[in-house]
Order: C-alpha cells, then sequence, then structure tokens
DNA sequence: CGAAACAGCACTAAACTAGTGCCGATTAAT
DNA sequence: ATTAATCGGCACTAGTTTAGTGCTGTTTCG
C-alpha cells in the first residue's frame, strides 16, 4: 500500500537521535555509542522492534556496533553522507512498485507478457524518481529541522 | 513495504487501454465503451480483479461505465488531465509512508508523541514529495511512451 | 565471574493482498 | 417480453506480510 514499515519508523527515529548524539561532539573526535535500550527509553515504540531495525542496519553498514556491557551503536558515516535511500534500502529492501516492475529486469519471470506490457518502463522510470527523491533527503537534513523545499523539485524529467 | 498492489497494476493496464481507444477517434467525437470482459481478453491478468480495479475507478470518477449489454468503460477525462496520482489515489488510498505520518495531522491520535517526534514533518515532506512525482506523470504520457526499449536496458540502481 | 549489550533464529497473531463466488440491477438485441 | 451481456455490491478463502515477542548465544566491561 506504498507505506513504510514500523521498522523504518523506528530505525529512522534511532538513526535521528544517534545522529544527535554526533553532531554534540567537536568534527573528528570520538562518538560515544548509544545502547539500543538507551535510545528505547527515549521513545514510546517497541524497544525490541528498535533494536531489530538497529541490526538491519548494522548490516547495511549504516551504523556500527560496539558488543559487551558498554556497547552500543553510533553511525557509520557523517549524517550528511546517508540518505533516505540508504536507510530504506536497508530496512524495506529494494522491490517496489510492482512486481511487473522490480530491477531484477533482464532475469528470469520478470513479466509473462513483457512483449505486450505497456506499464512496465513507466513505473520503472517512476520507481527511479522515488529512489532518486529519497536520494536527495540526507539523515543530516532530517536531524536539523531546516525546511529546505529544493528537496522535493522532481529530479526526473 | 513501499509497492503497490496488483489492482492498482490492473487498474493501470486497463487504463491504457483506455486511453489507446480514446486517441483512436477524433477529437470531440463519442468515444466507445470496452467492456471489462473485453479488456481481460487482451492480457493474462485475472479478469475479475481487473474488473474490481474499474469498479474502483468508476467510484473515483476516473473512467464512467455504462451498465447494460454492450455497456463498458471509457476515460472520463482526457489521459492528459489523469495523473498516477489520481490512479493510486483511487486504487491504493492515500495514507502513505508511517502511521505517524500521513494527511490527517490535525485529527485524532496521529502521533502520541507528536511533541517529541522528530521524523513526523520531514516523512510528510516526502510524501509530498512522491505524490508530486506520481502528479507529473499523466496517463498520456504512460500510453504514448510505451514502447522505448532503450528503457528495458536502463541499469536500475 | 556476572551483568550489560549486541546477534541470530524462530515463533505467534493480526492485518493486508490476491483471487473467487454469488447475486442483483441494468440495458441492448432479438 | 425474454434473453444475454454487463456493471455493481457484498462476502468469503487462502496466502503473504507486518508487528511484536521469546529465547539462546556471544562479546566485553567491571
Amino acid at each position: 500500500m506504498l507505506k513504510l514499515t514500523k521498522r523504518t519508523e523506528y530505525g529512522l527515529i534511532a538513526l535521528v537521535h544517534l545522529a544527535d548524539k554526533a553532531a554534540e561532539v567537536p568534527a573528528g573526535s570520538e562518538v560515544e555509542v548509544v545502547s539500543a535500550r538507551a535510545i528505547g527509553d527515549q521513545f514510546p515504540v517497541p524497544k525490541r522492534l528498535l533494536a531489530e531495525a538497529l541490526k538491519a542496519l548494522q548490516a547495511d553498514g549504516i551504523v556500527e556496533s560496539t558488543r559487551g556491557a558498554q556497547g552500543g551503536y553510533r553511525l557509520a558515516k557523517p549524517a550528511s553522507e546517508i540518505s533516505l535511500r540508504d536507510v530504506v534500502g536497508a530496512l524495506e529492501g529494494s522491490p517496489m512498485l510492482t512486481t511487473c516492475d522490480g530491477p531484477a529486469s533482464g532475469e528470469e519471470h520478470s513479466c509473462e507478457m513483457e512483449s505486450v506490457c505497456r506499464i512496465k518502463s513507466p513505473l520503472a522510470r517512476v520507481r527511479m524518481g522515488i529512489w532518486a527523491l529519497l536520494d536527495g533527503v540526507t539523515l543530516e537534513s532530517i536531524a536539523s529541522r531546516s525546511i529546505d523545499p529544493a528537496e522535493f523539485v522532481s529530479p526526473t524529467h
């Protein structure tokens, strides 16, 4: 239904929090890690799911983790280099729009009626447009409430 | 998972077909209606679901229907005035991105932690950006640019 | 050692999606 | 007037996805 999952929502909340922590220290210095528990304590969200989201973000290299007591997470890159596209890709995967559409165009049964399908390529373009839109929104811009309408000009045309 | 439903996919296929029919006659003249059965016979899709999609499109004023024998559907507006936004809106409804986000911002339980939520307004802007993107794609542009082989080889991302 | 914290697997319940069944209402053709 | 084609609405089943939880193992600080 063209909707993001809760996992993504919780992951984003955590990332904004981590971005705050990273912004608090002078550039270049070590950023202290924050535990999933510590993040969950600050927001009324299921702490366990938030932890699941952080695990997925770690697996995709968006955050890095320190294990053991006093362990936790921090951003693996500057917030300005983490885009919504990265986050959504890590937490939702790539499939988008319809099964007829899809990244694996040349693969197996992408569309049984490829030769007659009139909507495949238009939808592929829209999908790329959406990814491009997400790509233009960085974690930094989300964390610092800056109203920047320039991000929302349609890039594909 | 940020995906359109089959209903929307089938509805789009039908709409492209109807747009073709509308383009075949000189401007101003009556466009003959096409039955759901006739459309379904031309594509390997579940005919019944296609009919369901057409019903929804009719309810939203995107197509108009003629009942009874020899009845069917045709576009209610010129294809150039029907956008993907209209179609998706009719077949999927408006909710998008997260429950925290959402068009009815001022309504009831939009977000329990509204005061602390950092991601609500950024996501709302992204949602508007996606709608704007969909708004820029007309049924006409989909129907006309249909067979463009260059699109099939484009590396998606 | 023991507690804190990440990592991985698996599971349940609810919601949504895809697809179908059925029947009534309407209308053109005969 | 009858018939057949067609839209319109309600409801139902099965499969998939999502939300959320349980449990166990592993790492690391104190």
